[in-house]
DNA sequence: ATTATTCCGATAGAGATAGTAGAGTATTTT
DNA sequence: AAAATACTCTACTATCTCTATCGGAATAAT
């Protein structure tokens, strides 16, 4: 698993709607929020969209809406969509017969399909929900002042 | 963690390596027994020797050998310096101070932060030694249903 | 001298990454 | 009706990384 830039956008935009569930948040106020270039926020909305984790309404005052609650949507299901299968390497879940020597028996495979496993549990396991939570949670901590209001 | 081809290559090479300590194995003759493009391995090689992770013998009848017993090389070792960091995403490793709006407080760092550490732990905790004994275990039982098949 | 081998620098095509640009469409407000 | 706001869509670019490949030089054994 690599999160890649784009990756990371989109993971802060989901939290971002987190905090907004039913009042759509427009493109550039998101930007502004996340320090995400708008361009490319655009780009990463519209293909969120196509996945079917967000909504839009266009025209004056519209912007984006998560499609369901934070709590259905998990941290692995955003990171795959935007950046691939979390596994480290790709022997590990293509299609494709291994071209190992030891195919049947790669200890290398074994080891990154431990590894996968582990990923997987660990992101599958979080949804937008608990991260929203935590946040409030580390923010009243810090003692932070933040616009989020709910 | 993303494994490439490269360090896929470089964690065969030196797991091979692993079954003949004190043997000088050629390129060529690890390229054909795992299956990987002679001049690629060659650079990989050469590589690994300025990682200090083997030694060369040059000349005829010449190769590699390990610098180090398989107990003392880690698969962590040889996918850091080949691929990086195993962490997924830089804000958890590069000194840069993030660019997050909650820089103290980013729950989506603090995820992959425990991600990193659950990576981290798992390949600085495996040797070339265990993968070697795993294998000559595994190639044992392969050997064994292919006795029964016969 | 021949052969086997490492050493080294250059190059190249494909694809990914991280955006940017601009015109078009839909909706609401005035 | 017009203006303002905001999503939609296609295309483009620049840089980098990945996965090699090529050609030859240096070294050592026979």
């Amino acid at each position: 698993m690599k999160i890649s830039y784009k990756g990371d956008y989109a993971l802060k935009a989901i939290l971002d709607l987190s905090f907004y569930f039913e009042k759509p948040q427009s493109v550039d106020e998101i930007s502004k929020r996340q320090d995400i270039p708008y361009k490319f926020l655009e780009q990463i909305f519209l293909q969120l969209k196509k996945g079917g984790f967000v909504k839009s309404i266009r025209g004056r005052n519209g912007g984006y809406v998560l499609a369901h609650k934070p709590n259905q949507i998990t941290l692995g299901q955003i990171v795959r969509f935007i950046d691939g299968p979390v596994e480290p390497i790709s022997c590990v879940f293509s299609q494709k017969p291994t071209n190992c020597n030891y195919s049947g028996s790669c200890v290398l495979r074994e080891v990154f399909c431990d590894i996968g496993k582990m990923i997987a549990e660990k992101v599958d396991g979080i949804t937008f929900e608990d991260l929203k939570e935590k946040q409030k949670k580390n923010i009243a901590k810090t003692k932070k002042y933040l616009d989020y209001s709910i």
